[in-house]
DNA sequence: AGACTCCTGTTACCGCAAGTAACATGCACG
DNA sequence: CGTGCATGTTACTTGCGGTAACAGGAGTCT
C-alpha cells in the first residue's frame, strides 16, 4: 500500500515546512518585513526554489508565517476576554496583554502589521480591480471578528447588536493597535498607564469630561 | 543680480514640481500604491531621472503627494472638529467627514495608509536598528496628533491631561481608522448608522451595556 | 538488475522596478 | 562668443521575485 508511505512523505514534508518556517522566523526577527526570499532561503541552508514549491509565493510563506504569530497571540487575547472578572478587568487586561507582546517583539509586530505589500508576479496583471478593503493586516481583521463575537456574546445590546458588535469589535482594535504603535514609537508613558487611559476612553470619560474653561481664546 | 533670476527659476520649478505631483496622482488614483516611477514618468511625459531630479527618491514623491492629500483631509476635519456645536454633533462630524473622503477615493486612502513600504535603496545597508514606531502611516499621527490638540484645548481632563489627550487622540484615530477598513471591505451598513455606532462606543454605551442573561453556556 | 517515478536540491536565467551615470540641449549672463 | 546651469535624454547597474531545466537519491514494479 502506498497510504502508508504518503503518510510518511507527508510527515517529512511538513516537518520541512515548519523548519523552513523557523528559519523564516529567525531572518523576519532580524531583518524585519522586508527579509528577502533570498536571505531566508540562505538561513534554512536551502536555495530560493524550494522555498517556492513549499509556499507557492512570498504571499505563501508569508501567510503562514503570519499565522503562526497570529494564533499565538489571538490564544492570548481569549484567555484574557474570557478570565473571570469583571468586564473593566478583562479589557484592562486584554489590552494588556496585546501591548506586552507588541511591546516585547517589536519586529515580528511590524511583520504581521504590513506582511506582503507588493506581490505581484511577473506576468500577473496586477489586480486591476480595486482590491480595496482588504489592504489591512490579517491580524487586525481577526482580533475585530474575534472580540465582535465576545461582545456579542457577552453584552445585551437591544436591536441590531450584532451590526454594533462588529463595528465596536474592529474600532476597538483599532483603537488599540494605533494607540500601542504611538505608544511603541514615542514612550510617552508606562504600559500600565496606558492601558487606564485606553480604558477610560472606552468607559466614556471623553463624553463626561467638562468642557475647560478659561481655556486660549474663548 | 540674480535674487530675480532665482525667483524666477525657483518658480518655474516649483510649477514643474506641481505638474509632476498632478501627473503622480492620476496615476496613483488609477494604479494605486504599488504605482511605478515609469508609469509616473510616463504619464507626466518625461522620464525617471527627472522625477528623482526633483524628489530624490521614491520616498519623497511619495511623501510629497501624500502631504498633498493629508493637508487636504486634515483641513476639513479641522473644519468639522471645529464647528460650532455640541460636543456629540462635532464627533459625529468629524467621523462622517473622514469616512465620506474615504469613501469617495478609496485609492488615494489606500496609499496614504501604505506609502512606502519597501524603499531601499540597492546599496543602502537598509537600516539595521529597527525602526519601530514609524511604521504606522504619516496620515494616522498627524490625525492623531491633531486630534490630540484639540481634546487637550477643549476639555478638562484634569491633571495629566496633555498624556491623556495625546493617547485618547491616537486611540480615536485609530478606531476610526479600523473601523473605517473595514467597512470599505465589507460595506455592513450605511455611513450614518456606521458613525452612530461609533460615536456610542466613545460614549461610554460598552460600559453602560448590561450583561447578556441566557446566553450560550451562562 | 534495470527502468520508472517522485521528491529534493541545484544552477542559471527572465522580467521588472529603483536608482544612477554620462551625455545632449536650450537659455541666460559676462 | 564661451561659460554656467537647469532640463532632458539614453543606457546602464543592482537587486529581487519567480521560474525553467537539469542532477542525484530512494523506494517500487516487473
Amino acid at each position: 500500500m502506498d497510504t502508508t508511505q504518503r503518510t510518511d512523505q507527508q510527515r517529512s514534508a511538513d516537518r520541512r515546512r515548519r523548519e523552513l518556517l523557523e528559519a523564516a522566523d529567525r531572518v523576519v526577527l532580524r531583518d524585519g518585513p522586508q527579509a528577502s526570499m533570498n536571505a531566508i532561503a540562505a538561513e534554512a541552508g536551502i536555495t530560493k526554489p524550494i522555498l517556492y514549491r513549499h509556499f507557492g509565493d512570498k504571499g505563501g510563506l508569508y501567510a503562514a508565517l503570519a499565522q503562526r504569530h497570529t494564533d499565538a497571540l489571538l490564544d492570548s487575547l481569549r484567555a484574557a476576554l474570557d478570565a473571570p472578572a469583571d468586564r473593566r478587568e478583562r479589557v484592562e487586561a486584554t489590552l494588556d496583554t496585546y501591548l506586552a507582546a507588541i511591546e516585547a517583539r517589536p519586529q515580528v509586530y511590524r511583520f504581521l502589521m504590513h506582511p506582503a505589500e507588493g506581490s505581484a508576479a511577473p506576468g500577473d496583471q496586477g489586480e486591476q480591480g480595486f482590491d480595496v478593503g482588504k489592504h489591512s493586516a490579517p491580524l487586525l481583521r481577526r482580533m475585530g471578528e474575534e472580540l465582535a463575537q465576545v461582545i456579542e456574546e457577552r453584552l445585551d445590546l437591544g436591536p441590531g447588536s450584532q451590526q454594533l458588535a462588529r463595528v465596536w469589535g474592529h474600532g476597538i482594535v483599532g483603537m488599540m493597535h494605533a494607540a500601542g504603535d504611538w505608544w511603541l514609537g514615542e514612550r510617552p508613558c508606562g504600559r500600565a498607564e496606558l492601558v487606564r487611559s485606553l480604558a477610560d476612553l472606552l468607559w466614556g470619560r471623553l463624553a463626561a469630561a467638562g468642557d475647560r474653561v478659561g481655556g486660549p481664546g474663548f
